[in-house]
DNA sequence: GGAAGGATGTGGAACGTTCCACTTTGGCCA
DNA sequence: TGGCCAAAGTGGAACGTTCCACATCCTTCC
């Protein structure tokens, strides 16, 4: 009644279970003779082979764990397309887990994998404490990913946010915008670093009497609040640089709400590149992360690893790159002329 | 150099390995004296419990699988939730694969999960075929998400479709539409489900006569084509039920263009409840599947079938809702009377 | 005082593979 | 003819647990 294993194969087929064993991995040196009968009994039994008992006795899983912290962030499933293509490439197989943003599922997901021994594990901006990831970090090779660490045990590879937010700042100074404000994703991953190339940005355009900060959030939200901060005192800006999507869409609304039209009254620029800023009716102007390579590049850091081919910890920062859309266009003062610092 | 086995904390704390299993499992009958010992040598040394070797003798690995079509489908994150949290509740692991839409990824992912032993299998809308779903099933129990079966052997759980566009449809017919249109979702999973209510429901409001189905898709350009089809021969519609939230985003971008407001010159009502429905930007009515609950119940399936309770295939058919936003209102021509039949 | 029995602890078999060392067979060549 | 070698196939140990049957010790009770 239970699943049939090697040696029912074995004994079905008249020959020795070593030699199963050898024609399921596909081994030289079996006649075709013995290869055919064994195949043919295997597949009448409905014989598969069990990863769990291979694993234990060749002491290696072939299995590499994703940690995801949130599966309705639609960021993680491109990093995600990326991770499984080279790691099928290389050989490996991958199994997902996740927390859910509850540190304690996200504890029991991680001992679910380290248990399950997988052999390396990529941690997609977990909110584990970098405690917990440096121990994992001991039993396995480990990275994070959209998580900056500064770790000697744990690589990761994260998006330049620094650069993006120049990169923003750099096409709206192009397009002649002078007032660039910012409105920031307070506490989230890699806010300080855009809130600081921001910074940096509009001093290189010789604007930095213009910039302005607003507190907000990575959300909805947190874009609409700032958009009353930006607009209720002081001069309105002409382009507003929001920390990521969300809240460049909290920023759209909240315009909207008060007939400030876009982009023809004011400009706005979001980070990301989410769906949601690609939909036609958002057509948002935006900063894109090389997601697919992020999840390509976190593979080979394991792997590098794993082959011993490493000790020391690397730290990647991938370029973004600017998806101009719909949402930014010249000021309606300074109709597209460059304004160089 | 490798790991530490239950061997080398069973002869660092002078006990045997059996003594170690028992404390590691928390067994009673240890006394609190060796209980410590053990527990203080498992924590210096590092020791994890193998979960591929337990799994192995204990013939069971309390691990489910699911396996995904579509990552970036955000419809599945909320299923996700609800199969995570019902296994977890009933001492159940979870791991997630994925195939992103290829069949044949689809299929090795499914191959690992069974090599893995996973004890039950959770197929978010699979692409795969019908066949090779069977065979799974007959390895251990199987259940479908959102992708119909009249299988014998594999159980299924759905959300109602026609019951879904009936809402839709009542819910525009009692804010007094007649022209009520539908933008069909081609092939896609459930979409022929969803004409089919429009059409009864139609029919029941006594609005036969009026019933209009264009060709669309489950994307933004299905829905776009489909309004192109509608406003430019025959008599125009006063509301739109698309066949899917993205279809419907699609509808307003159209709508847009032609110079036609929403809800005061059409409205539009979607399918899904995505997070772009919610978005304040787009804010749209939509019919809203309770998909955590989908998520519970898939594990329940599974389960009562792990248990020996249940040998026939069971059908669920879950009740969707409407979730009124700001694409509706009454038409123009007549305001908020409630039409009956 | 001794039997009964509960509490605590132990050794070995088993799970389903892989891998190593070994055997058998047969072909080829001097 | 005999010796060698490659090709094909085999048996048993090992992987790290759990579980079962059993052993030992201590308390309790008649």
């Amino acid at each position: 009644m239970s699943r049939p294993t090697i040696i029912d194969v074995a004994k079905r087929a008249g020959v020795s279970k070593s030699l199963v064993s050898l024609v399921m991995r596909g081994a030289p040196n079996v006649s075709e003779e013995k290869r055919q009968r064994v195949l043919g009994v295997a597949a009448d039994l409905g014989y598969r082979p069990n990863a769990v008992a291979r694993s234990l006795v060749r002491q290696r899983t072939n299995l590499l764990g994703v940690l995801l912290s949130d599966l309705h962030n639609p960021f993680f499933a491109e990093v995600i397309d990326g991770i499984q293509a080279e790691a099928a490439e290389r050989g490996y197989r991958t199994i997902i887990g996740t927390g859910d943003r509850v540190e304690l599922s996200e504890a029991r997901a991680l001992d679910t994998m380290l248990e399950l021994r997988t052999e390396g594990l990529i941690l997609a901006s977990p909110i584990l404490p970098m405690r917990r990831i440096a121990e994992a970090s001991r039993e396995v090779p480990t990275v994070l990913v959209a998580r900056g660490s500064r770790s000697a045990s744990v690589d990761s590879v994260a998006n330049d946010d620094t650069a993006g937010a120049a990169l923003a700042v750099g096409h709206l100074a192009s397009l002649g915008h002078r007032r660039i404000a910012h409105i920031d994703g307070g506490d989230g991953a890699g806010s300080r670093e855009r809130r600081r190339g921001y910074e940096r940005a509009m001093e290189r355009h010789g604007l930095a009497g213009e910039a302005r900060v607003v507190a907000g959030s990575y959300t909805e939200e947190g874009g609409w609040k700032g958009v009353r901060a930006l607009f209720s005192r002081g001069r309105a800006p002409s382009a507003v640089f929001a920390a990521n999507d969300l809240a460049a869409i909290g920023t759209l609304s909240a315009l909207a709400e008060r007939g400030l039209s876009v982009p023809e009254d004011v400009s706005v620029v979001g980070y990301d590149n989410t769906a949601l800023a690609a939909a036609h009716h958002i057509h948002l102007t935006t900063v894109d992360q090389p997601r697919p390579e992020m999840g390509r590049t976190a593979v080979r850091l394991v792997l590098e690893r794993l082959d011993g081919k490493r000790r020391a910890a690397r730290h990647l920062l991938m370029p973004p790159s600017l998806v101009v859309r719909g949402t930014t266009a010249p000021p309606s003062n300074a109709p597209g002329k460059r304004r160089s610092r």
